[in-house]
DNA sequence: ACCTTTCCGAGTATTTTGGTCGGGTTCGGA
DNA sequence: TCCGAACCCGACCAAAATACTCGGAAAGGT
């Protein structure tokens, strides 16, 4: 039931973009330097966040990485399905990603499996980059 | 956010057992070719599932795997944690096996991450082995 | 004795994860 | 126009996790 690396890296990087909205384009070395993670790693996964749309960037000096949508426009729960792929803890239950299980008629797993993953969707998909920025998590807002 | 094969098998297995409450003791080859699990991983699994407490065994002919405790006593959250580790998404969240991490103070995701840890136990811990045989999960229940 | 069945540690092939590396392209400035 | 800063991008790689298999030893029933 982990998050990958990946995922989590990508939500530090969005999350200092989005800090930085507003200013200069910053560069890789320097969201590298502040959320800790080794360069190269993260160009592949800022590449990435750019192919889907979240990020532009520009080459050159002075070049770097900036938020192309803003931060409200940004669901957690689609970033983490983009960078680690479907939130269904089974392929069964999967509504991006769906794998035929041979028991699955009358299974009486799956149900719970369906449970789960609409709770995790829950939660993330009513998260956005903002939401993140100034600490406002479902829970505090319903 | 998977849920790996050896807890869902685990929990398969339970599911047999349960149904087969109260007659004699069932071998691994049934409870395999019931749940489609090669049946020396199967051994592996329900080893750790008595060694946990939730099955007994039998040797010798006859022998087999029955359960040891009621299905309303099995919570398939712990089922989970024991199988597969634990619930939390992110080590920093994790109140069965906490990892630090370098950014923990200030770090706007923690609270994200403990949110859907709490989601997730949630659902787990509220449903047992009884609830998953009579298709009563903690939404319905509400 | 002998057969059945669990016990249990060791081995193994495949996949996933978490990266690294090297060369290319593009931009800005001297 | 040349140079360095910076992104682009595909290939490669090592370690860990996953999903198993295998080979015996021990115990129970007949």
């Amino acid at each position: 039931m982990k998050v990958s690396s990946r995922g989590e890296y990508a939500l530090r990087a969005l999350l200092v973009l989005a800090r930085n909205r507003g200013e200069e384009m910053m560069p890789l070395s320097g969201i590298s330097e502040q959320i800790l993670v080794p360069a190269p790693y993260l160009e592949q996964i800022l590449l990435r966040l750019k192919q889907h749309g979240y990020v532009k960037s520009k080459r050159g000096s002075n070049g770097g990485y900036t938020l192309r949508v803003r931060p409200k426009d940004v669901v957690i729960g689609e970033v983490v399905r983009q960078l680690e792929g479907p939130l269904a803890p089974m392929g069964c239950v999967s509504l991006t990603a769906y794998e035929a299980c041979p028991l699955e008629e009358g299974c009486l797993l799956k149900p719970l499996w369906a449970l789960v993953r609409d709770t995790v969707a829950h939660v993330l998909d009513r998260t956005t980059l903002e939401d993140l920025l100034t600490g406002k998590l479902p829970e505090n807002r319903c």
